[in-house]
DNA sequence: CGATGCTTTGACGAACTTCAACGCGGGTGG
DNA sequence: CCACCCGCGTTGAAGTTCGTCAAAGCATCG
């Protein structure tokens, strides 16, 4: 019922054990064992809240940890010359940030938190010593780098292929997924970037976003309100966004839209 | 001076070992002992060449090992409804393929040599059970996984920022660096991939592409023969592609253009 | 209450796409 | 060996989407 779930709960100084966490099922220590987990809980800080604004960490800062998203946004981006920027990426709670920075040991992103956020860091040379001894670790990292990288490849199609309302419509739908995977609801929620982040992401006019989102909600398709959207046809929106290459729903790999 | 080495030396049948293979430095063995190489190469297939067209997977194909292209030059896509498709990466020698089928075990992209093409294959269940002993081949997984990932962010930015000018312009760019690290010429080369692909690729019509390449030849920057090209300024073509992040250079990371 | 920053809206223009036609080269078959 | 054909690449003209510019509305905050 609470869409921002970190205005609503102070999770800030409590030190929940991982296998209490509710992003248990997704962030790193899925399918290890109670021994192993306790291990890797051994190694793994929690950062008090950083607030809005303020950054995780800034390009060309030596890479030190992987951090997971535990309550709150954040957004990384790519700092360019004269206060330009590419946004590429948003990181909702569950989600890992700082996979671009293990090979150079160097942050090529910034990221910085769009409201009050909590972070796991698992510090990487710690994870390194481990994973000798517990593979599994290993695995899980390279399972959820393999799904970045096809993540990222699915942004190259909307960022390659389609015009600005499949781009809007599909970034909607996504984030829409992304929260009913954390139990939060699909199709009321706050959107917690401004909308320069939204077209900076993709590729669009901070106008046009705004455009977009008129036409949405002249078309009956969804509410926006400033920051809160309430979506009324899913499926709607789905089409809208156009072809795209999904994951879910077990062995059968559809590129359809239905 | 023969810059399409596959068409020179026919480099099929003969199993070469992975420490006499030139792309040593690259692939996956770095900084790996003697002894672990052995062990590696063991399970290490070498397939006959694929010719020109065909393909090394399908979408949709379960996922069985790791490809690295040897010699020639294979184009990654996701084909989409009614033979539209997105080009989501080429792969030239000394280069991964396959990494964002691992967490779903089917590939989401379809692999299609450019030119005749001979790859390596790490069938990935033996590279799993020899990782569980050598935690080393993991950890370069993990590397080059990011690496991959960083990359396709710098392409998220080409897509979301650049003009068609700089998009071309940062594309032979790469070509340009990725050529020269293999040893080859970095201001002569063959392209593989026809002006669709590179436009599919960019996310750009056609003939934007060629009025491109138009336009450098014109403005004397390189010349241009078909698939036939001739750099004559490389420092001027990387300024033509913008800023970019770059990674080269030791601990220094640069955003800006010089 | 004014200042500030974010968002929205409208008018205009530019960059790129689309459509159409032509040229070129390579492969094939007579 | 030549002619034809077909795919690919180039070029020109028209069309469209989206970016840019400008201005005004509206919440938040000091």
């Amino acid at each position: 019922m609470a869409p921002s779930r970190s205005s609503v709960v102070p999770l800030s100084k409590r030190k929940i054990a991982c296998k209490d966490c509710s992003l248990f099922q997704i962030c790193l220590p899925v399918g290890i064992s109670e021994e192993e987990l306790e291990r890797l809980e051994k190694i793994i800080q929690r950062r008090r809240p950083v607030k809005r604004g303020d950054h995780l960490y800034n390009s060309g800062d030596p890479f030190r940890s992987i951090c997971a998203v535990r309550s709150g946004s954040i957004k990384s981006y790519v700092p360019t010359e004269k206060g330009n920027e590419q946004v590429t990426g948003f990181h909702l709670p569950g989600e890992l940030l700082g996979l671009d920075a293990i090979s150079q040991k160097i942050h090529p992103c910034s990221a910085k938190a769009l409201e009050t956020t909590s972070v796991c860091e698992i510090p990487y040379e710690q994870f390194e010593l481990l994973s000798n001894e517990l593979p599994v670790l290993h695995r899980q990292l390279i399972n959820l780098m393999s799904k970045e990288i096809f993540e990222e490849e699915t942004h190259m199609v909307l960022l390659g292929k389609k015009s600005a309302e499949e781009r809007l419509a599909a970034y909607l739908f996504s984030i829409s997924m992304r929260y009913q995977r954390r139990g939060f609801s699909a199709t009321e929620y706050y959107l917690s970037m401004s909308r320069n982040d939204i077209g900076n992401y993709l590729g669009l006019a901070v106008e046009t976003v705004s455009r977009m989102f008129t036409r949405f909600q002249d078309d009956g398709l969804l509410t926006v309100e400033r920051k809160h959207i309430i979506i009324h046809n899913l499926d709607r929106l789905r089409h809208l966004a156009g072809a795209m290459p999904c994951k879910s729903g077990g062995n059968s790999f559809c590129l359809t839209r239905s």
